[in-house]
DNA sequence: GGTCAGCACTCGGTAGTATGGAGTGCTGAC
DNA sequence: GTCAGCACTCCATACTACCGAGTGCTGACC
């Protein structure tokens, strides 16, 4: 019942909002509320660190934190509850981001030894750990390929007239599209057309592909050069919607009782465009925890999220982001997504894109 | 209330397990359960194809089913639900396979109209159609790279000391893997080493791939092509574990009203290898509906498996599961399935591999 | 003036009881 | 063999009572 440890230790101070107790008081409300899913009373609260006062005097101060708009009851009797404004003021005040507890930190350190295989494959099981470690649904975006531009290109003839075009790009991803082939696109066609387009797209980032090619002089290899590069265009867009791996959405439906509000969040985490816009929202205004309706989504109003961006070779950014219910528990959720984010990007850096 | 309209309206006949009316009256109950997910009392089959008698003659019957194990009294005195083999009979006794309606015919057609891209990119958007179609969970698992050969191969440098195996295989399928470069690897000594190489293991398969390579003279080519073969080496497990494309799990919500159900089959859904295998498990019994506990996975106790395997180019195998409760919709999700797995093959297909 | 013991009050949850209705199984007549 | 009629079962629903966790307020104390 008793959660305090779970709490960060530290005795909340006076803020420009709350005075230190009130703001102690808070603090224990939505740790205790975290660890139990139920109302919490003024009893619950009284050997909280930074309270040292009757439960009477609390129950005085909990009604101004609800004048005040950060807690509420359900209904007249019942304990309080945080608002979105009440765990808003909590994640705001946590001393220091924390760390893992020792479990998770093993589990970490015990994922990224034995982790291996390419990149997707390691955003795929990140999105796993994050999931066992925060018992919340995790979201994994890796780097954008925006920037990378076209390192090397080849075209294989896989039918009587269909190829592939592959491409690998500066960073190590490799797409691909499949075309038309003319008749008579022999290997030696297709040689001379991949050298004719590498000419023009080597070193180039695939959203500015040129137009059109100079003309080689063999028509077979005009067109096929041209069926190839029109490949490459298809891919354009691929780049601009990224994947994004998510891990744990099983754990949506433990979070919550109401099947109906599992379906709506489930139905949310199906739509990959709808996840990485939201965190790119959410980290484009600053944030690192969006709580409730801060985030615009609104069939995930009785969720948070926690957004990380984690940086490879320094600057291009990949995205994790926890997804689990408004009392989720931040402090933890936080420690994880830092921790793993760090190692997550020190990993994909020394490998080398 | 009534939905007959949505039973294959076959008048039941007589079989060695069952005699005429038993039959008519037991699809009767199945269907009304489908539809209304309540109890079924004699009143409401009274009028269903097949079956000409009063309520009390329909009493006595169901209480036979009832012995005989197709049907379950959740209590007496209430209405009658159909068993794990009542829904088998039900489902081995359809009349053909039966097609979709209208609108999900327009559905489908519509979406292979418009679909393009990469197989991956396909079957991804396939698995949303099915899920869309029938409600259920859809699942896809694409065709098998077992038997694929390699068609090409390719060493890209990518920084320092750090290159990239790029493979393609017969079936159009691209893999890669990093590899670790010697130092004065340049683009000279990439080429001959992928020449060496290739000589060793284009069109091999890549699970009999050569243990080691003749050498070639030059140790620093020998180092590369060496690291490239341990590359593709590394690919083997990953065509053993097949991708599959998971699409509307949210269904999985709407369909059961215990939050614990729901988690529990989410859970097993974020295994892809018991999915996998599960699929694969359900086709080798030559099954192409599981129901219950017929499939091993005891989470899975009150779900139904419907699994269509769909061929590209006559003979590799893709498979569509669609995985619901056990009281779903069997005609219409026989019917999505095959339709989609028909016209996905097809597709897959012409694309050329 | 802030703190707090004491107290009256509120109200959700649980348990117990009545009632209605959907559904059953059985019986006896056709 | 079929089926109308009937007694019976038992789930849902509604209502009631009651307990207890929790509140807000008051008045005394430092």
């Amino acid at each position: 019942m008793a959660r305090h440890d779970d709490a960060r230790t530290h005795v909340a101070t006076a803020t420009d909002e709350l005075d230190a107790r009130k703001a102690a008081i808070l603090n224990a409300v939505v740790t205790e509320y975290i660890g139990s899913a139920q109302p919490v009373g003024s009893q619950h609260v009284v050997d909280a660190p930074g309270v040292n006062v009757s439960s009477a005097t609390i129950r005085s101060e909990m009604a101004a934190l609800e004048r005040e708009g950060y807690l509420v009851q359900p209904h007249t009797s019942a304990g309080r509850v945080p608002t979105d404004r009440g765990y808003r003021f909590f994640v705001d005040h946590l001393g220091g981001t924390g760390t893992l507890d020792a479990t998770g930190r093993q589990q970490v350190r015990r994922f990224f030894e034995q982790a291996h295989g390419e990149i997707e494959q390691m955003l795929e099981r990140t999105s796993g750990l994050l999931a066992d470690l925060t018992d919340c649904a995790a979201l994994v975006v890796g780097p954008s390929h925006e920037s990378a531009t076209v390192r090397s290109l080849q075209v294989v003839g896989l039918g009587p007239r269909i190829g592939l075009v592959v491409v690998v790009l500066s960073d190590g991803a490799v797409r691909k599209a499949t075309i038309e082939l003319p008749d008579g696109a022999d290997d030696e066609v297709l040689a001379r057309s991949v050298a004719c387009l590498a000419a023009a797209v080597v070193d180039t980032a695939l959203r500015s592909l040129p137009a059109e090619l100079e003309p080689a002089g063999d028509p077979v290899v005009d067109t096929v050069a041209a069926a190839a590069l029109a490949g490459l265009r298809s891919l354009q867009g691929d780049e601009t919607a990224e994947h994004v791996f998510v891990g744990g959405s099983s754990r949506m439906a433990a979070a919550f009782d109401a099947v109906e509000t599992v379906r709506s969040v489930l139905t949310i985490l199906e739509q990959q465009l709808v996840v990485v816009s939201l965190l790119r929202d959410v980290l484009d205004r600053g944030l690192s925890v969006a709580i409730g309706t801060e985030h615009g989504v609104e069939p995930l109003a009785s969720c948070a999220v926690v957004v990380t961006p984690f940086s490879v070779d320094g600057e291009e950014l990949g995205t994790i982001g926890l997804l689990g219910p408004t009392r989720m528990n931040y402090p933890q959720a936080l420690a994880a997504a830092e921790a793993v984010g760090e190692r997550l990007g020190r990993r994909l850096s020394e490998a080398g894109r």
